[in-house]
DNA sequence: TATGGGGCTTCCAGTTACTGGAGGGTCAAG
DNA sequence: CTTGACCCTCCAGTAACTGGAAGCCCCATA
């Protein structure tokens, strides 16, 4: 198979297969024209790089779970781990967003947005310029 | 003010706030010593922009919104239309990270993480290989 | 006066995971 | 023989910093 096809099969842009073969994380052969010529288990891998992508692991996170995709005497203790910590990650920029949603839809909802200069939004930016905030200074 | 004077007000590393200025969110006035050299304002910009990269918007919304903070005539409409689209790529973000999430701790959930190889999450990441799905081949 | 320790400077490289483009070979069809 | 679809390599750019090297500047202390 040509790069095209394992692209069209595995859904993953070619030039994405060509990084991914320059990180060493699939070694398809050579065609004597220089065309690289992909086997089936180099489909298998990049399919399944694509898939752990798409759930969000890292590169590094792959390159793991690809080794013991073909331990067959791994212990999926392992596996588990690396997706463990993944999830936990996942949670964390989860919260970090939530949190950023709430104050942010806050603002948003305060703000007039209309022809007026005056906004809530800028004076939460302007965290040095503070005034009328929520202190005694304030009277 | 020196950097470090900043940095220390500001929240912000003297790397970063260096970084801002050669992008030309800041621009610092110099000693004869050629140290830089902050004023109050800059030192105001300095933590706007703090602020609004932990809201989580892109430098360049942070430019647009430094450039309304300092126009008196700006309309809030402009200020909030910028944080609603911020707020709705949030929005998408979180959606897809909790997809993830649910597909993730499914899989973690149904993992034995004991020493033997039989993986569940491996399974679901060799998409091609596909052996006992769901459907009437698996009989 | 020498020296030591911060703090400051610039510049270069690396990070993550690709993506775009230039410039050029290969192959099958008409 | 040419056209168009493939394929190749190499270089550069993305976002937003971060780390490190090499080298001034300034103050205080011995």
């Amino acid at each position: 198979m040509n790069i095209g096809d394992v692209s069209r099969l595995s859904g993953l842009p070619a030039k994405t297969i060509r990084y991914y073969e320059d990180i060493g994380l699939v070694r398809p052969l050579r065609s004597e024209n220089g065309y690289r010529a992909f086997r089936e288990t180099d489909l298998h891998k990049l399919a399944f790089l694509g898939r752990a992508r798409a759930l969000g692991f890292t590169i590094e996170d792959c390159r793991a779970l690809l080794a013991l995709y073909e331990d067959e005497g791994r212990e999926s203790a392992s596996v588990k781990r690396i997706a463990q910590e993944h999830l936990t990650q996942i949670d964390d920029k989860i919260a970090q967003l939530q949190s950023m949603r709430a104050t942010l839809a806050h603002l948003v909802h305060a703000c007039a947005g209309d022809d007026r200069p005056d906004c809530p939004i800028l004076s939460d930016l302007d965290v040095l310029g503070a005034k009328s905030c929520c202190g005694p200074d304030d009277a």
